[in-house]
DNA sequence: GTATATGCAAAGGGTTTGCACGGTT
DNA sequence: AACCGTGCAAACCCTTTGCATATAC
């Protein structure tokens, strides 16, 4: 997945290196979980010139060569992740918002039914998962009983 | 499922009966799936004056007395549901941005294994599921293939 | 009569765009 | 030298909020 080296990712579909394309991907690929503001703030702290307009061109060009991929988490900001990372789907609990990652291969067999059924290629990790988390569901059943 | 009166459920829980209401919840059961904007505008064929914030804060209310729901679709507004549809989940193609709709049961092996698994309640019909649909999928195969 | 709902206008978050300048090739 | 990329400012979409007025109870 990283043999060939960012820079020639770039090259080869005709677009220049530049510092900002260098910072942000490095940003994003340090944060894990980075929305473009995050990303802004990081790359701003070697190089505090840079637009956040250009942070939005530059995510949507590093995201057309393959380099990173973004999920929606809510309703807010989309979140970027370097394209290194084992794929995997979040989920939300809309009660305390926490995020939990779990392997994309949990979704193996519902993706397999959305295809047989529907002919439907479901992309699990682009849309996070939302419901209630362990400890959530437990005060909620609390509360259900008085 | 719609065995209280509408006005009971909203009175129930101390709300105020209002033409507003009344017309935004008409709206919502007779558009099936409708934005906000959408449900404004059919507001405003019977009643002209009414405002985009009430439609807002009005579909808080009835979605918080269970009379509604709401899904996100994609980037843009949510669409809102009346409960008295079948659940569903949404698909939706990234490709041509059509939206399918498929009984939830289609997830609920998948909510089973999340359960299992982390303990997470999934609530499928919230969020859509993104990928490709099939005429989509086939137009890139034709394009892998040359 | 009193609390709640509404309309209006302004502001907010997140994102995109037009344009002139600057940097990569 | 030519073109692509950037910074800046303005505009955009969707949503929320403060406040005065109107209305359901």
């Amino acid at each position: 997945m990283a043999l060939i080296p960012w820079e020639d990712r770039l090259r080869e579909q005709g677009f220049r290196i530049t510092p900002q394309r260098q910072l942000v991907l490095e940003s994003v690929n340090h944060l894990g979980h980075g929305t473009p503001e995050k990303i802004l703030s990081s790359v701003q702290e070697t190089a505090s010139g840079v637009n956040l307009s250009t942070i939005y061109r530059t995510l949507e060009v590093l995201e057309s060569v393959g380099l990173i991929t973004h999920t929606h988490i809510g309703h807010g900001a989309p979140v970027y992740h370097s394209q290194d990372q084992p794929p995997h789907i979040h989920l939300v609990c809309d009660e305390c918002a926490e995020v939990t990652s779990v392997p994309a291969a949990a979704a193996a067999e519902f993706s397999l039914d959305l295809q047989d059924a529907y002919g439907f290629s479901a992309q699990m990790t682009h849309m996070a998962v939302t419901g209630l988390c362990r400890s959530c569901t437990n005060v909620s059943e609390v509360k259900d009983h008085g």
